[in-house]
DNA sequence: TCCTTTTCTTTGCTAAAGTCAAAAATAACG
DNA sequence: CGTTATTTTTGACTTTAGCAAAGAAAAGGA
């Protein structure tokens, strides 16, 4: 049984990190097709037409420095797909939000990032796009857990 | 079917986005708690004891340029964690292996990243471990292959 | 053999991504 | 009102990465 969780621990590492290195790369691909820079993609893809972000919430949910983040934000803000307003209950915080242009953006993003893998699964049947989704989601949920409790 | 398929497509995408920042996050967690760099552990990890490799090699299944590598070989050249020689039968050719130093470590290393996700692993069932596995499995064949065609 | 072309790696330069520490601005608390 | 805490920004720096050109060696003609 301990052997069995060492064996599947040691296959599991491989694969994530195999899949993370191709999705970097898949990433990087999209950004770039689309004249962002990843930084940015990875900002835009986020942020929800009609909310506001405080810098933190956008940090640390992209797993960032806030000083990271204010200069994502500055490159967005440069080519007017969000707003920075100061906020007027508490003045040291800044709300993010969409612009127009950045909610036509984004959702044209989301839409064309979703077909690009709509493309990679559309030849496999449905139950093993379940399986996919299950692994990941499991998957996803234990990395996301062991990181509240170890950073 | 077609909407099957793109409920599918953007659940995974989704998921597969969070999944992503976590597992880079993890990863910059182990590389500086063993004293690397992130490129440098990432490339450690997929050389194996008692193989030489080319810079190219490493390179292309790194997803990186022969440039890039030549740079993180240098630094692993300099801690004494990897050897560089000519190769005699085409002197173009670096080959590229682990020092003793190099197999100690790596070896610590494969054995630590793999303890670390058992740990994340060891309160779940073996069958909802084998549903990672199978379904991080799926994954990563069917973005590999796209990145085969797409780049 | 000598010249050209190709292949593999390195070097120089640059951009992008990211962090830390200190500063600036505001709020909150005694 | 002064001190402390919080949020964001700025400056300086490191890390990650690619491109283009240079260097070095092999391979192929003529």
């Amino acid at each position: 049984m301990d052997v069995k969780l060492k064996q599947q621990a040691s296959a599991i590492t491989e694969l994530t990190f195999d899949l993370l290195r191709c999705c970097e790369a898949k990433e990087k691909l999209f950004a770039k097709e689309h004249g962002l820079k990843v930084a940015e993609f990875r900002c835009l893809r986020i942020v929800e037409a009609g909310k506001t972000y405080s810098v933190q919430e956008l940090a640390s949910s992209m797993h960032l420095s806030p000083s990271r983040l204010t200069r994502i934000i500055d490159g967005l803000f440069a080519e007017k797909l969000v707003d920075r307003v100061q906020s007027i209950e508490d003045r040291r915080f800044a709300k993010i939000s969409l612009t127009n242009k950045g909610q036509t953006l984004v959702g044209k993003l989301k839409e064309e990032y979703a077909a690009l893998h709509g493309e990679m699964l559309k030849d496999i049947s449905v139950s093993d796009r379940d399986k996919i989704y299950q692994g990941i989601s499991l998957m996803q949920g234990l990395v996301s857990t062991w990181l509240v409790k170890n950073v």
